[in-house]
DNA sequence: CGAACTTCGTGATTATTTTCACAATATAGT
DNA sequence: ACTATATTGTGAAAATAATCACGAAGTTCG
């Protein structure tokens, strides 16, 4: 990105995630042209708000016509980042590990999961899903050799901060921290948090606050 | 909640969650008072932050000597509503839905796991993590009468829509979304998505636009 | 070709959330 | 009791994000 007009929300960022599913879906079933209005339709959006966040980078649309499904999916993959592959390691193999490196969707966002890591001596040396599981002993090593650019931390919370800093330390760029701790990086660490506590614990607060007052 | 002040936001109610953590853990050590600057150097926040985030629901502190840990931890878990217990379905049981049934996280929050759904024949009538697991024809029905309030959904993306309807149609006034789609529900009922694919296209837009322009 | 209609792109406006700044209040030391 | 210090709570200001409003551009159809 050279363009330094403006920065640019990370909440478009992710939207532009969910446009370009929308995009890929009606690629597949052959629709050729989507105005703004529908897409928002399609995306619980509405339509300034696509044409806003489309506007971040570049013109894609044709007025009273609206945008060429073909042409915004390209540029969508483009901005995306899904024309490259990033290596992808997974540092923690239990219940919710396992379910990642089963996970089909890595291979479509251009993702290669090349490593797993545990600290259970039974799973060690095993494979799963193809990828084989290594000593969390050797996450550094194995993570630079690979070139790994984003680690998924699925640990329990009290290593997770370790876990962080040798990935960190080993080149790693991006974190996708599962444990239920914020983790202390250098800034130019992107770090996403999937944190289940918060978001039931949200939901229960929606229940006592809002709700019929129920409840056992 | 009655008290009609002011609309609070939602990012409040997700930090409360964490600031709880972070007390619960301090309580467990014995540490009898925290300042706001402390807790927000622990939860990577700001002071005035962690204030105004507890402004919204009262005056816990005490000038010149900070949060009384106890009474915070308290305060907090009546906040978020934890002094109820509320009945969850999971509808899905695929890897991640099994890897959600093995979670031990509900019942700290004082969340009870009542019933889980699939379509595949081979996993109804079986018992999962003490959960026995039902055909998904019976979720309407099950999830009225077990009064379920929040309903995990963890089907493919294309059936999502339906499982959310019948969920609403049952009475459940929460969802939590693993499958990526925008659900479309009725206002009153609280939704909230959990989209690896977002998270994971977020990253991979980062290193495309703000790293080194590497990849493979 | 021209009129009616559609749709985009974006500056201006509004809403929301975070940060600042500081008065008020409590504590601790002497 | 008094002073220096710590810390809260909160209006005001700043930053950020979403929505509005509308001109410009393109399409369709008679």
């Amino acid at each position: 990105m050279t363009n330094g007009k403006k920065r640019i929300p990370e909440s478009t960022i992710s939207r532009l995630s969910v446009y370009l599913r929308e995009i890929t879906e009606l690629a597949a079933v052959n629709i050729k042209t989507i105005s703004s209005a529908e897409l928002g339709d399609r995306t619980n959006l509405s339509d300034v708000q696509v044409r806003k966040d489309l506007g971040y980078f570049g013109q894609f649309g044709v007025s009273g016509a609206g945008y060429s499904v073909a042409e915004l999916k390209i540029a969508l993959e483009k901005i995306l980042g899904r024309d490259k592959t990033w290596n992808v390691a997974i540092v923690g193999v239990g219940h919710l590990g396992s379910a990642l490196l089963a996970y089909s969707g890595f291979r479509k966002h251009g993702l290669d999961v090349v490593a797993a890591f545990d600290t259970d001596i039974r799973k060690i040396g095993k494979e799963f899903e193809g990828v084989k599981i290594s000593s969390i002993e050797e996450l550094g090593q194995t993570a630079s050799k690979e070139k790994v650019a984003i680690g998924i931390i699925v640990v329990p919370a009290g290593e997770a901060q370790e876990v962080a800093e040798t990935l960190v330390n080993s080149g790693v760029e991006c974190i996708l921290n599962f444990a239920p701790v914020s983790l202390n990086v250098p800034e130019n660490i992107k770090v996403k948090n999937v944190d289940l506590s918060r978001e039931l614990e949200t939901l229960s607060y929606y229940l006592a606050n809002n709700g019929d007052g129920g409840g056992k």
